[in-house]
DNA sequence: AACATATTGTGAATAAATTCACAGCGTTAA
DNA sequence: TTAACGCTGTGAATTTATTCACAATATGTT
């Protein structure tokens, strides 16, 4: 069962358009459907049910709900797993309100920030702590994963600070390529150079339409 | 010149370390030192760069000054390229924030929102105008490429609309997958796939390094 | 002037991801 | 009962992306 980070993604989308499937009614779906939805092929729908070991009918398509369990329990943990933001500028306050009760198995446990006016104030049900307690609180809350929404110049600081309490994957939005220890997963969320690719491919499409 | 979205993803990124790279005082990089900066290998980086139709050298590898030259005459529009922002809650604010003024070639140049109370406000220097205007100053801006901040709800309308306007690209962080032409370029910045995404992996990791 | 060195550029090899194409299977219809 | 249908599951083919490996090169060294 050799998953990559594709692969993932698209069993992360596929999740969330099952889900919204179901809520107008259906009971069932096609390969054919899942990928017009997911902007896929029905090829590769099937090869990915096909990864979690799932299994469709050839009349019926896929049960719904059966689908959304097998993939919640290929992707999911069995207990909840706790986030730490760090930075409650407005992106953080963003990804509360995003983020928060979205999800049932994950949940953000703790928040941090370096600014004093912040620290001990309850946001959206987290409490906020001191950068400094970093240390402290995220082993104690047995926390593995955390968001960095901090500015560029202070990212390095905090993502080193979170590695050494221990967390394993990281959720970067400064606009910066961190350095880290090989065994940490980082995914970068760098907004400044989306903003560039998408204006890269805008152009490209414009040009490319402009030239018949 | 084959260019993939992986290409472009890393020379974005790659143009990002060179430009900190050469602001402490560098001249000159080597694909190996460019590799570990970008996590990535001496012989993608020469092919990235061997793609723009960039020459370095055995002796030296590439100028600084130069690469940088190159990879933007590639990656930039000639003139300026404008961005269309949309929802002005705590994300499109923080976009604001870590965006403008970063790059020379882009510019935020209109801020739309529905909430009455911000219209005509004027914020970081743009001025923010209804949603209902995006029809009328999009195509008067010439604007192509637009990002969606709005909650899950309202974004595929006010993507309509943008479409509509004659935007090109979309930078979408609302979590939902848009229904759009297939014309038209869609970055998705989904937070709460992304959370998903980190926590799926920092498990795996977690969990393999407990099992030997 | 000849040699040693370290790096580029790139054809060829390899690996990874996607798509094709069709056998197999329940279901429905006659 | 039998035939026809439309879908899944998947081996094989194809396409795409990455890495290997080495000739070519410009410089410093003796």
């Amino acid at each position: 069962m050799k998953t990559s980070e594709k692969n993932i993604e698209r069993l992360l989308l596929y999740r969330r358009i099952l889900i919204s499937f179901k809520n107008i009614g259906k009971t069932n779906i096609y390969s054919k459907q899942l990928a017009s939805l997911a902007d896929s092929t029905p090829a590769q729908v099937r090869r990915d049910i096909m990864s979690i070991g799932y299994s469709g009918s050839p009349v019926h398509g896929y049960d719904l709900e059966k689908l959304i369990d097998s993939i919640s329990e290929f992707l999911d943990s069995n207990n909840l797993q706790k986030v730490a933001l760090v930075g409650l500028g407005h992106l953080g306050r963003s990804i509360i309100d995003y983020f928060q009760g979205r999800r049932p198995k994950l949940m953000i446990a703790a928040v941090f920030d370096r600014d004093p006016d912040k620290i001990d104030r309850v946001m959206h049900g987290c409490r906020c702590y001191s950068n400094e307690k970093i240390l402290k609180v995220i082993p104690k809350e047995n926390i593995n994963i955390a968001i960095i929404a901090v500015p560029a110049s202070g990212a390095q600081d905090v993502a080193d600070l979170l590695v050494q309490a221990g967390i394993k994957g990281i959720l970067n939005y400064a606009p910066v390529k961190l350095t880290l220890p090989p065994d940490i997963y980082v995914e970068n969320r760098d907004m400044i150079l989306a903003v560039e690719k998408v204006a890269y491919f805008a152009r490209k499409i414009t040009t490319e339409g402009s030239s018949t």
